[in-house]
DNA sequence: TTCATATATATGTGTAAGCGTATATACTTT
DNA sequence: AAAGTATATACGCTTACACATATATATGAA
């Protein structure tokens, strides 16, 4: 895996967004990120596959839901890089909000109302 | 500054590589990144008057050379990215090999010989 | 098996990015 | 001023990327 490629996945708003929850969260599902990011379902999928095509996330299937989160074979130095970039960036406004609207969402997978 | 415009210059290997090496020197001049890079001069003018213009870098002029480093208004986030990228990536063959050509090459304004 | 929900992918389109080459600008020396 | 070195920008080209929309696949319930 090439560093500049991992700069690369986190170079796209929707993307980085969604890495900070999955950060965040652990693990996200795509209905959680369509509604927190507030954008459509084909594009949070489609950035979702190219970041699961580049070996940064991995999907876990749970009934009708898929769940991504940080793949556990992704390299030490890529891990420390999005944990880092997630510390640095989560206080700037638009990461909070998508946070908050998470929070509030009902009917989450696995998860009660907040 | 949006956090996925300096992700963006971090994604691509010509700007990275300049970067890890304006990171280890605090300055490099551009005959010194196309030397240590091996790549074209406009090919190097080009990245880095795109960094400039995002605000990453910035110019010092000393006589016919110009020196870049790390602007100084860059926002601290920003920086702490940077720096740790840096941290976490300068034992990647690719970025030793440019940092020896750099150490390696003679006639470097302002220094002596390696 | 049929329907509804959740997710994935395909298609067409517009835009941005990177490259090589050529050329322009700035500085220094003569 | 003229020539040489260092750097910057312009141009034409090709490719990659992101998007919206449409459609396909997968799961669960009836």
């Amino acid at each position: 895996m090439k560093p500049e490629l991992v700069f690369g996945i986190l170079s796209d708003s929707t993307r980085l967004r969604a890495l900070m929850l999955i950060q965040s969260e652990g693990e996200v599902c795509v209905c959680e990120l369509t509604h927190a990011l507030q954008a459509s379902q084909p594009k949070i999928s489609r950035h979702l596959a190219l970041m699961r095509d580049a070996g940064i996330v991995e999907p876990r299937r749970d009934g009708p839901w898929m769940h991504y989160r940080l793949s556990h074979s992704i390299p030490e130095w890529a891990r420390r890089i999005v944990e880092m970039s997630h510390y640095q960036l989560s206080d700037i406004p638009i990461f909070i909000r998508d946070a908050q609207r998470l929070l509030q969402m009902c009917n989450r997978p696995e998860r009660n109302c907040g």
